[in-house]
DNA sequence: GTAAAACTTGCTTGTTTCAAACAAGTATTT
DNA sequence: AAATACTTGTTTGAAACAAGCAAGTTTTAC
């Protein structure tokens, strides 16, 4: 039994005590990922963490992998969610710089969950197919989403319609996944990660020009 | 006793059983790495499929952290003299050009060690120090190449002296890492990983313009 | 309408299995 | 015979699962 609330005695529906021991080992398993690692974190210790019993993280999420899953998918899901919000309405490059700008709050906010999240995220490289395929998602809806704002930005006439949309896409999301990377080894440096934001919104101007002027790509074709 | 080898009673000297033993269990880590994960290599299967005990690969590396330290630390070795091969003498945008051509051919190759090598690497991002440091040296020392094939460059009047080296560097090794993640993550398109190396190499193209224009950092900024 | 019985679900505790880690032993080279 | 390569025994601890207990929820009886 999770310890405080000593007060009420009203009973609590079913669905409550689960949507509490889920946020409960959520959390712990954020912390304890950032402490140990994802391989160095034990169900027994989530469990015991957010306050219950040995069993109980094994039992809710069958086994590790699911534990992983869980957690990838709240926080990938509320990330998501917030990175919809900070692009809103824009689209081309704006909408591109909006994501840039807020993937950059995103992981010098300090948060743990946010490095939990991309420590899972990188560990998933393997051939695990559990933890893949749910991080495979969150990455192509990623890409999905800055090809729309792209494609609506040639509509629009702000972007030339001889860009590569696809291209471009992936060369962006690539791009934003190694300066994750770079944060991760090396978190102590914060200029750094903006100054790598900032490098990477000026590089999608070159790659997305106005209508008018020829693309980067064919300039470069000497 | 490792199989095979029937005929030669000749002992062989102590360094070269060691060698191939090494050699031996090298190559049946990568393997068991491809198929099974970082994670779920075992020690025991190690030693086995190397044709040795179950215990040897503990007693010969310690503990699995020092098991792939010796794994990264030799695929490591092996491709940084690949990549001084290919780059030679050469300088500024040409020795990174072919940098990023001995990359593509590095993971497009279809090399079991290659992909065991970027699994590791990959896995290293939690807060585990042992194989971090040696993938944080393996980092810095490319990083550090690329700054000097570009200070050689600006030296040579191949490259702008307005360029950020550092900067520019670190952007680069960035993008190397993030198109080997969509590399590992979706192996399948073999085209598409020849198509972000391009993608690279024309962006570099952009970031290290010749002394006489204005690098691309001053044309962007309006 | 309400109270007890029947059922479902949240959670805990026992038990098995298997790998990691290390100690102690055997075989091979020097 | 001394040292080194390698193997085997043993302990520890986590993962996985089964079985049980306790709390919540629905059904039935009056």
């Amino acid at each position: 039994m999770p310890a405080g609330q000593t007060a009420a005695q009203a009973p609590r529906s079913q669905a409550e005590r689960t949507a509490e021991s889920d946020a409960r080992m959520l959390a712990a398993a954020v912390e304890l990922i950032c402490e140990k690692g994802a391989d160095g974190t034990t169900l027994k210790e989530v469990g015991e963490r957010a306050g219950y019993s040995r069993g109980l993280a094994g039992y809710r999420f069958g086994n590790k992998a699911g534990l992983y899953r869980f957690v990838v998918r709240a926080i990938g899901e509320e990330w998501l969610a917030e990175l919809g919000r900070a692009v809103g309405r824009r689209v081309g490059l704006a909408a591109i710089h909006a994501a840039t700008d807020a993937h950059a709050r995103f992981i010098s906010r300090g948060d743990l969950k946010t490095r939990a999240f991309y420590i899972l995220w990188f560990s998933s490289v393997g051939p695990e197919p559990a933890l893949k395929s749910v991080i495979a998602h969150i990455h192509a809806r990623r890409q999905q989403d800055v090809e729309q704002w792209i494609l609506k930005g040639i509509a629009n006439g702000e972007v030339s319609a001889e860009v590569d949309v696809t291209s471009v896409a992936r060369h962006f999301c690539a791009a934003i996944i190694g300066i994750v990377y770079q944060w991760l080894v090396t978190p102590d440096d914060q200029s750094r990660i903006s100054a790598m934001h900032a490098d990477l919104k000026q590089q999608m101007g070159l790659s997305l020009p106005p209508p008018g002027k020829a693309a980067a790509r064919e300039q470069a074709d000497e």
